[in-house]
DNA sequence: TCCTATT
């Protein structure tokens, strides 16, 4: 992976943003130790770091290992989108000792993987409170620095991290930025209070309100991407009634009303008489051939993902070149999922190829 | 008039 060789590599704070700890509430004595529940019980506090600003094509194994070269690992989980499966850029690894949490971050913080700059930080404790607290701010005086920006809103909270965007030209501010408070109640605070005001000095009032959520950007790309090239695509070698399953679970998973339920399908029987070591602890692997060799993880998330829980997919890509050498692998949790997937994937047209779809059988079985 | 931070 592109990032295993740059482990020690300088950090670089991105320009007009700011990376705030979690120091200001912590109660530790450190400046930046981690927060500590009220009640001092037992909690992760001390061992869960969340880590953003991970590149886009960073998967939860090459995650993993990145974090596990520190200390042993109780568990993490590289979080991505429950419907697409892209990595939204962010996760969580949660350290069995808190020393080797502490080294990670003291480590791996401010680490450069590709365009981007690593932040890992102790992890707030999960909270309904601390969601949907990011602003979008427009109408910013030209001229207002990122720590001024951030000196109009802190009397409203505290603040997580704040950016001000700038044309990637010139540099010169575009008088839009984003707040993030550490509540959404401080964030709520913040639009009565100054959303419509002038800033001093400003001969504009800004504009204060909540930030695009991100999911829901994803749902209607997904949508979009339904219409224009799924219902169309789904015209392959099936019956008119597996066509009809996959785009109903499709849509269904697009608007999140309800899940697949298992179905029995006669030709299941089969399948499950293949010689299948596709079982395993991790769930039901699935082999995908024919690949084109730009073929990604996300289209094989995109692939499999109507039929039901996936757990990981992989493009087998030559080391030299990078491009798919033609397959991958999918695993997927429960079997009945599995099954309705290769049922409906082998022998799908995908772009010019005919994919084959089978569970990964033993190469130690073959004659 | 939108950078992606809560499993």
């Amino acid at each position: 992976p592109p990032w295993s060789g740059h482990l020690f590599s300088q950090p670089i704070i991105s320009t007009m943003e700011t990376q705030v700890s979690n120091g200001p509430t912590s109660n530790s004595g450190l400046p930046n130790g981690p927060p500590l529940s009220a009640n001092g019980a037992a909690d992760d506090s001390k061992t869960n770091l969340i880590v953003n600003y991970l590149p886009q094509n960073m998967t939860q194994e090459e995650f993993k290992s990145l974090f596990g070269s520190i200390g042993e690992i109780e568990s993490c989980k590289l979080v991505r989108d429950k419907i697409t499966g892209q990595s939204l850029g962010y996760g969580f690894v949660n350290y069995v000792d808190p020393n080797d949490a502490d080294k990670a971050i003291n480590t791996l913080n401010g680490l450069k993987l590709q365009m981007k700059t690593i932040k890992v930080s102790y992890a707030r404790p999960s909270s309904a409170s601390i969601r949907d607290a990011n602003l979008y701010v427009s109408g910013l005086p030209k001229s207002m620095s990122q720590k001024e920006m951030e000196q109009l809103f802190s009397q409203y909270g505290r603040i997580i991290t704040s950016r001000i965007l700038v044309d990637q030209v010139t540099g010169v501010s575009r008088g839009v930025g984003f707040i993030r408070f550490d509540k959404r109640i401080e964030a709520e605070e913040a639009i009565k209070g100054l959303n419509g005001q002038k800033p001093l000095g400003a001969s504009e009032p800004i504009t204060v309100k909540f930030a695009n959520n991100p999911s829901q950007k994803t749902g209607q790309a997904l949508l979009s991407h339904l219409y224009q090239t799924t219902a169309r695509r789904y015209t392959g070698p099936l019956h008119h009634q597996t066509q009809r399953f996959r785009l109903d679970n499709l849509l269904n998973m697009a608007y999140g009303v309800k899940r697949f339920s298992p179905i029995t399908i006669d030709s299941m029987t089969s399948l499950a008489g293949v010689n299948l070591t596709g079982a395993s602890s991790g769930g039901w692997c699935i082999f995908v051939y024919n690949l084109s060799p730009e073929a990604d993880e996300s289209v094989l998330w995109q692939l499999f993902g109507p039929f039901g829980a996936v757990t990981n997919v992989k493009v087998i890509r030559d080391f030299a070149t990078n491009k798919c050498k033609g397959f991958g692998f999918v695993t997927m949790t429960n079997y009945e999922e599995a099954a309705m997937a290769i049922a409906s994937l082998n022998g799908y047209r995908l772009g010019d190829r005919i994919l084959q779809v089978s569970f990964k059988t033993s190469k130690q079985h073959k004659p």
